[in-house]
DNA sequence: CGCATCCCCTGCCTGC
DNA sequence: TGCAGGCAGGGGATGC
């Protein structure tokens, strides 16, 4: 599921449950998930308190009362739900656990009461490590990442010092870490939809000779923004049975131009274009043809 | 260095 | 019905 506002709305909802609380201790039920989980991920953990339940890019970031940080990246398929104690394992059959948890936060909330935060990921291509939160920025997940596309920070002058000289297609350089840290497969081509850009289109036409952004690198950024923005409003976007961590289903999706719609009409107005879908460094672009250029 | 390709893993959907 | 193939929202390693 996640890009950067499916991690955000997975924040949201992590944030009253697990903000105050105390980690009572942490049940691993496999040694690894993309990576291994690392020498004393459950005892640095273990009855340690959650000072704040943040998010850098498409990384979960927990802090707490040790000096350390709890980094979790949800890969393709992760995801976290939250067990309150009335809903406990003895009412259902076969208890609380399905396939694919993987890992069990047993917490005492700041009210008091026990919660279990369940991470499930059935490809496991998610990873968490505890790392020093003073050696956070610095490490290699974070060192060269690019700004966050919400809010103000991200503008067009920002694109064309990106993009200046640079050979790469749009939709590569969109999904660059490096340059906009948390923009995905999804919200890429829908920003460049709404631009009216084409994602085969290289970079650097985005930027003049004297490295000035063009207007479209300026409305490139407005609609980066607002894509994300809208999506994170939404609650993220439900693909197949993804939930957030209440259960309930993020819409987003429906607000989908161009993505997962190949062979549709193009729903710009006055557009009488069809969507394509073409690969792009192994991975579906859908855009199209008659109004992106 | 920049860019393209392939891979990690499991599940689901399609077509034969 | 069963099975093979293709596809999936992420990121990293490798090779040219």
């Amino acid at each position: 599921m996640p890009e950067l506002p499916e991690v955000e709305t997975v924040r949201r909802g992590l944030a009253p449950v697990a903000e105050g609380a105390k980690i009572v201790w942490v049940e691993l039920r496999r040694a690894d998930l993309r990576f291994p989980f690392g020498d004393g991920f459950v005892e640095n953990l273990k009855g340690r308190k959650v000072t704040s339940v943040g998010r850098r890019a498409k990384y979960l970031l927990v802090d707490t009362d040790s000096g350390m940080v709890l980094v979790m990246h949800l890969g393709m398929s992760g995801s976290f739900r939250v067990v309150q104690n009335s809903e406990d394992e003895t009412n259902a059959p076969n208890g609380i656990i399905v396939k694919h948890d993987h890992v069990l936060f047993h917490l005492e909330t700041k009210n008091g009461k026990s919660a279990k935060v369940i991470y499930n990921d059935p490809r496991r291509f998610g990873f968490m490590a505890l790392i020093e939160r003073a050696e956070l920025a610095d490490h290699p997940w974070f060192a060269d990442m690019g700004i966050e596309p919400t809010g103000n920070t991200l503008d067009s002058a920002y694109l064309a010092g990106k993009f200046h000289n640079k050979q790469a297609p749009l939709k590569a350089a969109l999904l660059d870490q490096k340059m906009i840290a948390g923009l995905g497969n999804i919200y890429v081509c829908e920003a460049l939809w709404r631009t009216g850009l084409s994602p085969k289109r290289k970079s650097c036409t985005l930027v003049t000779k004297t490295g000035k952004p063009t207007a479209k690198a300026d409305l490139l950024a407005f609609h980066i923004r607002g894509v994300i923005d809208e999506a994170i409003d939404a609650g993220g976007s439900s693909l197949r049975d993804h939930r957030q961590t209440d259960g309930s289903l993020g819409y987003f999706q429906h607000g989908f131009a161009v993505y997962g719609r190949e062979n549709d009409p193009c729903l710009k107005p006055g557009c009488s274009g069809t969507v394509q879908r073409i690969i792009q460094a192994g991975r579906s672009t859908f855009y199209c043809t008659k109004c992106q250029k």
